[in-house]
RNA sequence: GGGCCGGUAGCUCAGUCGGUUAGAGCGCAGCUCUGAUAAAGCUGAGGUCGUAAGUUCGAAUCUUACUCGGCCCA
């Protein structure tokens, strides 16, 4: 038997009994453990910070983290959940600098790296507690017994292992990465950091710089001839490049000119004719005035190799080879200021510097870390702001200084010192990923992107706009970069592994050190020196590796792989089958995984993938801890539920858009949907045990009713439909489906079977309602237990496993429902929208005349849009007689519903149509058979009129007024009630108007369900004949369970109310009867 | 400045291949029904489908430009 369950309901509690059930059970365990002979499917976590509380965003994409693999448990396989920590990088850094009050990396040197490290990793930690609080409370199922934690000694060698491979096949270098600088704090700031320091208005030099074409050219070049070069030189004065800055201290470091090459360069004269300048065509007014004459013009890829000579001698050779200043190709190169040239210093600006690497150039540095200038150049030892005026007067006194102003424009400061900031080329360490960027944007194609725009759009982009991934920070909390340098030939040298290192580890300074028993984190590791093949010390260099490359690593790493030949590669856990992240990872961690798995195993790490959209609050803004205007996801949980905030963030909106958030939202989604299903399932338990209603496992076979056939075939497609959903990773749509057939089958199925239950026979009919019912909640449960895995089980544990010892003890144990397409009737299914169409246009005419529902008509006429309709709602005829509370349901043709029609011109459009001929036209419409012009229009064929065609259009067709049926004209359909009364029908309405009284009486009187009463009345007449007669008052005693009805005075401890029924008093007493 | 996404009723969202009268839920007003419901039903108010142009017999839907909002990058 199920326990009573009441409509009333706290799914908080419910919540809590069913985790402690989980945990008795070990259900979750018991999905991996028992699963051992089913095939693996792997979700890769993506490690969250545990620096800080959980928030709703967080929630998000741990539900969509969570609905697959139990959707895929329950469709046979073992899913694999291991939970991870991302426990590196700057954020925990910055959180323990303001925990100790500092702000630099000198003094995080003088308090000590080992300390400040200890810290570090204190601080990481500190609110893992209430991340698996949370995770446990919303039923995200993931081991976090188990998790991987990128701290450990074993996941920072996996990533050792993955740099040595890659640093075999020469992948890894050390280049210049151009960084925000700050030269007081001499420390690079994160994009973060640089946000919080713009400052608008603020004045810089703008100097519009010559740089002479050279004497030298290379012959190849067509633009230079037709400049008139030759190899005897320049005929005429000899053209300059114009280019635009306002950071002239970085022109000591120019070592290039870049121009936009689909966009034109004219080469103008002046007035006089005495200077040649090389720039942008759409600039050259704006910049030079009037009065310049073009002499010629070229694309700006013609110009490409141009050489001229820099403002300042700082390159003559490169890699062994003479360098010279050329004039190259950009696509960043804009026309909307400066002279469309764009001076480029590799050192001072990261396209500057992407520009470099792209053609080989070096990188010059002019300026050191605390931005002084060095070497020989003026202005020398003064700050790059101060040097800006000695290298301004210096040019003008060289007569290199085309014009020299001041502009107001928005620039980066120090947030912390307001020193400003520096765009400076530092040594960094990159993987060499452009090389595999072919791979990279091929194999992305094999990856199933949710939503799919992703793939092509903003991942596919990044990829085709790939450069080499910088992976090293000049930091303390990170694994360390596994990279020896030699003090004495600067040799580098990679260590894998531990092993290695070890042999080669210098006895003498690092002996006593016990590697295996190491931390590998600084200052421990930056112990170990290891000899060099020239008999030098080589000392591991100062980086670490960014968390980027932390998380990237974490397919191998989880496993503590060192190798290639680990079991993992061979044993179905790589790739992933599905990964999911919100939108800001497509550069993150949806990058740092492709790009390590094409250059290491040349496939996607991962298969399929959900890309959340972020969520905003309650009027549309990101939410933030500064705006305050975060939602705090326990409060949520507390009021509704986790399976209410559950079904919310799956199904209000789709997974890839960007979502508003708010409680109210929630509470709107536990209304809609979890109390509806609630409701119906309480309804079914309840009566359920009235009746001793006991389910059979065995398949009850076809049911008879029209009405179970139609629920068990809205059912079986829902399980096709939720199914496909699922399979396309399509869990919000899955859910919709979910709502609306839960909404059909409360407000239809049982609303319209609640007499099966409620009848006194215990019959075959009564059976199949509880068995069809019966049969919609228990698949409902298995359907819901990946979404919604709370209440599933709830209904699951009542409904089957308190009765059926021999299935899984647990919803998410059990298999998913598999359809049963044979008992899908499309014909039925449609049948049944038509008979809710039918029902409510008969419900809007019966509100036209103010008939109530509850006093039965004679006749309902309806007018299908086609044939094919009527013969498909006869059969349901019965059904619409019961909604509808007729004697009759008749369908009837046009011409027949042409008479219960009115017709007339259509004024508004007819007017304007015929304008002056309009009085013939209503002569003609007035003598017109109006039963063939209705007809006629109600088919959509044009009908003639005296000399006039008329069009559907013209004409306003409308129920008659005249006629005794009331009638609705909707899309093609027409739907009329009779609303002739006779004495019969009077007195049935009667019948039913006290029944309906005595009924709710019953319920203020507090009675149950099952009471049986005794009724006392006293009225005048008319109510008496009707609560005498023998077929009313049999049904009015039925009804009401009445042992009997009696006129008379109530006894005093009956409930009495004194009522009206049609203008008639009457007084009623309720009372239990006995025994 | 570049890339991507979105803009449909007061709110949250559907809208299939371009095709009849652009829908649902919530909210609001009025009515009805009800012994499962914290429900449900009916009616009404509420829409320039962001703007404009184009393609087409026909555009919420396709194209282009613009605009607003969001995200990422510079």
């Amino acid at each position: 038997m199920f326990q009573p369950v009441s409509s009333k309901v706290s799914f908080p509690e419910l919540e809590d009994r069913n985790l402690k059930l989980w945990k008795e059970r070990e259900v979750f365990r018991r999905t991996w453990d028992d699963a051992a002979d089913k095939p693996l499917f792997m979700l890769y976590e993506g490690p969250p910070t545990a620096n800080g509380t959980p928030g709703i965003h967080h929630v998000l994409a741990r539900v969509f983290k969570d609905v697959i693999p139990r959707y895929k448990t329950m469709q046979g396989f073992r899913a694999f959940r291991k939970g991870g920590w991302d426990t590196h990088g700057l954020p925990v850094e910055i959180e323990v600098e303001k925990q100790l009050g500092i702000t630099t990396k000198q003094e995080i040197e003088e308090y000590g790296i080992d300390k400040f490290n200890a810290l570090c990793r204190e601080s990481v930690m500190r609110y893992v507690k209430e991340w698996e609080e949370l995770t446990e409370r919303i039923g995200f199922w993931i081991d976090m017994d188990n998790a991987y934690i990128t701290f450990d000694n074993g996941y920072i060698q996996s990533g050792w292992w993955i740099i040595k491979e890659l640093w075999d096949r020469k992948l890894v270098y050390q280049g210049f990465k151009v960084t925000p600088h700050c030269p007081r704090c001499v420390t690079s700031l994160s994009s973060h950091e640089v946000s919080l320091g713009y400052q608008e208005d603020t004045e810089d030099p703008s100097v519009f710089v010559r740089f002479p074409m050279s004497a030298e050219q290379d012959k190849a070049l067509d633009a230079v001839k037709s400049m008139g070069w030759s190899d005897s030189g320049w005929d005429g004065p000899t053209p300059s490049v114009l280019a635009w800055t306002t950071t002239p201290w970085t022109l000591t470091a120019n070592l290039a000119l870049a121009v936009a090459p689909k966009e034109e360069y004219a080469l103008v004269a002046s007035p006089d004719g005495a200077e040649r300048l090389l720039l942008a065509k759409p600039r050259v007014e704006e910049v030079l005035g009037e009065g310049w004459t073009v002499q010629a013009t070229f694309k700006g890829s013609e110009l490409q190799g141009l050489r001229y000579e820099p403002p300042f001698v700082n390159a003559t050779e490169h890699e062994g080879q003479p360098f010279h200043h050329r004039v190259l190709p950009a696509d960043y190169v804009g026309m909307d200021d400066g002279t469309g040239v764009v001076h480029t210093a590799p050192a001072y600006g990261a396209e500057d510097q992407e520009l470099g690497k792209t053609f080989n150039l070096p990188t010059v540095h002019t300026v050191d870390l605390q931005g002084h200038v060095t070497g020989d150049y003026p202005g020398t030892g003064k700050f790059v702001k101060e040097a800006d005026v000695d290298i301004s007067a210096d040019l003008t006194k060289r007569g290199l200084m085309f014009r020299q102003e001041a502009i107001l424009h928005t620039y980066p400061f120090c947030w912390r010192c307001g020193t400003p900031l520096l765009y400076y080329a530092k040594p960094s360490w990159y993987i060499r990923t452009t090389e595999y960027k072919d791979e990279m944007v091929a194999l992305n194609g094999d990856i199933n992107w949710h939503p799919e725009h992703i793939q092509q759009g903003r991942f596919g982009e990044w990829l085709r706009n790939n450069v080499d991934w910088a992976i090293s920070r000049e930091r303390y909390w990170g694994t360390p970069l596994p990279i020896w340098r030699c003090d004495t030939c600067d040799e580098d040298e990679c260590f894998g592994d531990l092993d290695t290192l070890r042999e080669r580890a210098d006895a003498a300074t690092t002996g006593a050190l016990d590697l295996d028993g190491l931390d590998l984190h600084r200052p421990y590791i930056d112990e170990v020196t290891v000899i060099c093949k020239c008999g030098g010390t080589m000392h591991r260099v100062p980086e670490v590796l960014d968390c980027w490359f932390d998380s990237g690593v974490m397919p191998y790493a989880q496993f503590n792989a060192t190798s290639s030949d680990d079991p993992m590669f061979t044993g179905g856990q790589f790739p992933a089958d599905y990964i999911c992240e919100a939108v800001d990872q497509t550069r993150g961690w949806f990058y740092s995984l492709h790009a390590l798995a094409v250059l290491l195993r040349n496939k996607p790490s991962y298969k399929n993938v959900i890309c959340l959209g972020l969520i905003l609050d309650d009027r549309g803004e990101k939410m933030s801890k500064t705006k305050g205007n975060i939602v705090e996801p326990w409060s949520v949980i507390n009021a509704h539920g986790a399976d209410a905030l559950r079904w919310y963030l799956l199904t209000a909106a789709p997974p890839g858009n960007a979502r508003r958030f708010s409680q109210d939202l929630v509470e709107e989604s536990v209304r809609k949907f979890l109390l509806t299903l609630w409701n119906t399932y309480s309804f079914f338990v309840t009566y359920a045990l009235l009746d001793g209603f006991e389910p059979t496992s065995a398949d009850p076979g076809e049911p008879v009713a029209e009405l179970d056939r139609w629920g068990i075939s809205e059912l079986n497609q829902l399980i096709v439909d939720v199914t496909a959903e699922m399979e396309g990773y399509n869990p919000t749509d899955a859910g919709r489906k979910i709502e609306a057939f839960v909404g059909e089958l409360s407000t239809w199925y049982v609303r319209r079977s609640r007499r099966r239950f409620w009848k006194s026979e215990n019959d075959g009919d009564k059976r199949s309602a509880y068995q069809t019912l019966y049969t919609c909640l228990v698949t409902l449960s298995k359907l819901l237990a990946p979404l919604t895995p709370f209440i599933a089980e709830e209904m699951y544990q009542n409904l089957v496993v308190a009765s059926d010892p021999s299935v899984p003890d647990s919803v998410h144990l059990a298999v998913f429902p598999k359809a049963d397409t044979a008992r899908i009737d499309k014909e039925l299914g449609e049948a049944t929208q038509l008979v809710m169409k039918v029902v409510s246009m008969g419900r809007a005419a019966r509100q036209k005349v103010q008939a109530k529902v509850r006093q039965p008509l004679a006749e309902v006429l309806v007018m299908p849009k086609t044939a094919a309709e009527g013969a498909l709602l006869l059969p349901l005829a019965d059904q619409v007689r019961d909604e509808l509370n007729v004697k009759q349901v008749q369908v009837i043709s046009d011409a027949e519903a042409a008479k219960n029609l009115a017709v007339r011109l259509n004024g508004s459009v007819v007017g304007p149509k015929y304008t002056d001929r309009l009085p013939s036209l209503q002569k003609a419409f007035g003598t017109a058979d109006k039963e063939a012009v209705i007809k006629a229009a109600l088919t959509g064929q044009p009908v003639t009129v005296g000399e006039f065609t008329l069009d559907a259009e013209d004409l306003d067709i409308s129920p008659s007024s005249d006629s005794p049926f009331a009638g609705v004209l909707d899309g093609g359909y027409y739907v009329a009630i009779d609303t002739r009364m006779t004495p019969e029908l009077k007195q049935e309405g009667l019948a039913r108007e006290l029944v309906h009284n005595i009924q709710n009486m019953r319920r203020t009187a507090d009675f149950d369900i099952a009471d049986r009463i005794v009724v006392w009345y006293q009225c005048d007449a008319a109510l008496q004949e009707v609560l005498t007669s023998d077929a009313m008052g049999e049904y009015i005693r039925t009804e009401t369970l009445a042992v009997r009805v009696e006129e008379g005075t109530p006894d005093a401890d009956a409930h009495v109310e004194t009522l009206k029924i049609e203008g008639m008093e009457l007084t009623i007493g309720v009372k239990r009867a006995q025994g």
